[in-house]
DNA sequence: AACATAGTTGACTGTTTGGTCAAGTATGTT
DNA sequence: AACATACTTGACCAAACAGTCAACTATGTT
């Protein structure tokens, strides 16, 4: 038939993934892409299609493994609600301690640089937040408090930007705190 | 003396302001702001200095301004307390429903976009935070709740990122109403 | 009225951008 | 072994980018 790829779809697609959540789109250039994943131009074209088309690609990368993985977390009911809700804002706690932490969280993003000038954006990063919205609403219902599901995923995304904008572990711990404290029973 | 400016300052300054708090740093071009302005480049270069300076003085125009506004608000005593930060949160709901609203907090895009690869733009930005901070602060304290500060701020921000997302006022206002009864003695 | 001075202008530069494409290469089938 | 086919490569392109600068212009002072 004909020759066959030299490369390995998943490393490309994680490639992808890394190098606009960490430059954003318009920070991340040709040169940064092709060095990222291995490939030449030509070759990321007939693959995947343009620079909107790879971001894409790497959207649905950060969905299909990273909000996955927290999605799978939060619909574990062998632990308990808060317990959950607590691990998921640990992950924004420990962002303050890593470089790649301070990547920010690629769904929040493209919300904010790109969904507002790009339809298709905006579709995929609201089909992966509803994903974890849903899941946050699973976890919230078991304790009776699934109308704070919006408040929860809310602060969340807040303290992702609190990363962002080179915030220490302090301030996140107090975050966590808040939302931990507004969900007891009092 | 000499040739006297043409410009009025503090136009020139809004101007550079909503031209970034619309596009970002990287999204705007200098016909962007040549026309948002009405200046040459000569002009911008003579007066402000290069692109980065630019978005300083969009930065530091926005503190000036809006986040001055909230904060005044805020620290309006003759508001309730939990007056206040509802009123805060509306102006996120408000949000969904005008164009400058989809461009979101200007204070956010700058954290997220620019903060983690430019140091002065990050100091310029907690700077501008640590004000609304204080400011939420200095309100929870009247109601003995200042444990919360970090959190609302941070709902906040994440409320900006929904509607940057394309959120409708439904989820907003849902946003809000968590915050609230987070707030709320029960 | 003449002058020094600061503001304004737009053409210009070198670089980088996203995107294209013809030529070359490796593969499975026949 | 020959072939059709898909993949890979890097040179190439027009456009857009940020930034510069010499020429021009308006102003307050003398």
């Amino acid at each position: 038939m004909a020759r066959t790829r030299e490369f390995n779809d998943d490393k490309v697609k994680d490639a992808l993934r890394d190098v606009f959540w960490q430059g954003g789109f318009d920070g991340t250039s040709y040169t940064d892409i092709m060095k990222a994943t291995g490939l030449q131009k030509g070759s990321l074209y007939a693959a995947f299609g343009d620079k909107r088309a790879l971001y894409q690609v790497a959207l649905t990368r950060y969905n299909d493994a990273d909000v996955s993985a927290g999605v799978t977390m939060l619909r574990n009911d062998s632990l308990g609600a808060l317990e959950r809700i607590g691990l998921l804002l640990d992950s924004t706690v420990n962002g303050t301690k890593s470089k790649q932490g301070r990547w920010g969280c690629l769904l929040c993003n493209a919300a904010t640089e790109v969904a507002p000038t790009d339809k298709e954006v905006e579709t995929t990063v609201k089909a992966s937040m509803d994903r974890l919205f849903k899941a946050i609403d699973h976890v919230l219902s078991q304790i009776g408090k699934e109308d704070m599901t919006a408040f929860v995923l809310s602060s969340y995304f807040g303290a992702r930007t609190f990363v962002k904008a080179g915030y220490d572990t302090t301030t996140l711990l107090s975050v966590k705190a808040g939302v931990m404290r507004a969900l007891e029973d009092i």
